[in-house]
DNA sequence: ATATATTAGTTGCATACGCAACAGTTGCGA
DNA sequence: TCGCAACTGTTGCGTATGCAACTAATATAT
């Protein structure tokens, strides 16, 4: 799977063949991802971009969204219309901020909250499906990799986008 | 980053916190790699989306628009899509392949091959990017876990498909 | 040989997401 | 305190993607 290339491009990195990319897994985990949640998702009417947000949620309640934008790395306009849908859907409960009126406090509902025990389950269950196979060691591992990579990339498009002032 | 929790849904999977779930940070490296790939590749007229099936063409060229479906694990319509773009841009030909009229075989044209060298480049850096820090067994160690991740969750999904027959 | 199943590709529809422009608030410096 | 900068949220627009239904062509079974 990893191997030296001889190709005349080949690479100085050579734990990574001229085929290989790390994007292209990454890539196909994303939208793996995406169609297991959305499957998982379809009998409670919220589809697989919903459920960050709403996992967050029961676990930081009454935050403004700006500040779940900024947890999760998300555009502020994918969480207002993703809030739009789990408010339909009588999951959430926008309330204006009396400390800031441009702001909203957004909180769970009674419904909302009446998921948590299993949009954990799913969750847990997802994580499980994603690391078969893997010792307790690996999964250890695995997890602070790809955290660190998530800060390397997002800290290089922050840079460019910085430098662009 | 990983810790026990002292919750009442405390878990046996102690290397996983119930806030953590490696959706959150896999969805956080794809989102930051198209907006990566998208500002790179902006100048040349084509989209993060295009990108693996172009650099999948650069060392696979002539097959079908199934054969590249079903090497990068994209749905057939978005192959579909990607290659109108792309051949929009006269990166990619289209031509009906002889031995069976149902089928196009892709070649990219000598525009396309000439991108070679820099969306090569392009890919290496990105590569670069999001493995800043690793060590070379790190980076070796990364790829691998990250190839048995997406397995793992595509086989879930193709095992709960067939089931459904 | 013909009917049926499978395959390759396209299109309509729906969802997810980022960026830019905008409106209303807030805060800070002159 | 006034005015401008920064911040919160929304909306329009474009892109990426999957699923289902469809057409045309091929393969298989009877």
């Amino acid at each position: 799977m990893t191997y030296r290339t001889n190709s005349t491009e080949s690479e100085n990195t050579c734990y990574i063949s001229k085929h290989e990319s790390i994007g292209r897994d990454i890539s196909h985990i994303f939208r793996s991802i995406n169609i297991y949640l959305s499957k998982e998702l379809e009998p409670y009417g919220i589809g697989s971009g919903q459920f960050p947000f709403f996992m967050r949620l029961l676990y930081h309640d009454g935050v403004s969204q700006e500040t779940l934008a900024n947890a999760l790395r998300y555009d502020r306009a994918t969480i207002t219309r993703s809030l739009n849908k789990l408010e339909e859907m009588g999951y959430v409960i926008r309330k204006k901020d009396p400390a800031d009126k441009r702001a909203y406090c957004v909180h769970l509902t009674d419904r909302g909250r009446e998921m948590k025990v299993l949009f954990i389950k799913i969750s847990k269950q997802l994580n499980d499906v994603i690391l078969r196979g893997f010792s307790d060691e690996e999964k250890t591992m695995f997890l602070s990799m790809v955290e660190r990579a998530a800060r390397n990339i997002a800290h290089e498009n922050e840079m460019r986008k910085a430098s662009n002032d």
